[in-house]
DNA sequence: CAAAAACATAACTCACCAGTTATATATTGG
DNA sequence: CCAATATATAACTGGTGAGTTATGTTTTTG
């Protein structure tokens, strides 16, 4: 059930994608219409580019009636920061001491 | 020049390609044939990885006689963890404080 | 209640890209 | 100097997945 960040990289790969997870998570929940109204695509695309999402566990969905509002998970990034925790921050941060150092060895 | 997030997420999308990626930041700078002994695909498809990988600035390469080193690029990282610090707003604190641990299990 | 709207799914197409083998180039070692 | 090794590139193939249109289901509206 627990999304890994393999599936977040492939999730948040594709660009359409990714800016539909964006808008969620910057101007909260919204519609499938109101997502695909400036998606570019087509509804279909729009929902199934959510059911990916959701599967990923990057958006929740609230039905109600007709409509379906979806929004941005928060927890869903989770796997991606303790990747970057690791291989970004954590590997950047050693290195950036490292070059420290030898800047004041240069001096 | 710089490499958009965009590229990042798309060059780290393909699970092959970022096995390499991991293990030059895990292990440092290593020759295409050592990448290509674990990668468990052929080397030119390592080599073309490692093309991707160097366009998005996630790595370098240091040619010497017949060998290619290639190594983690520092700085590769930041359009990611620029991205993270916006959409994962939530949960920077936590990895503010994964970085600050490290820092201390350093000394 | 009929028409329209919202969403999901099915079925299909097409382009892209990760993989392959083959080969060219350069360098090292015996 | 010849054989072997290291890497990159070219040319090709196949699978995947993002897009489309068509349609079914449900719910709202007039």
């Amino acid at each position: 059930m627990q999304a890994t960040h393999d599936d977040i990289f492939k999730t948040l790969g594709d660009p359409t994608r990714r800016a539909i997870f964006e808008r969620l998570a910057r101007d909260g929940e919204q519609t499938v219409r109101a997502l695909t109204d400036q998606s570019g695509v087509s509804q279909p695309a729009v929902s199934k580019h959510l059911g990916v999402l959701k599967l990923a566990g990057l958006v929740r969905d609230r039905p109600e009636g007709r409509l379906v509002y979806y929004s941005a998970e928060p927890q869903g990034l989770a796997p991606l920061i303790d990747w970057m925790s690791f291989y970004g921050a954590f590997w950047r941060d050693r290195f950036d001491r490292l070059e420290n150092l030898l800047d004041r060895m240069d001096q």
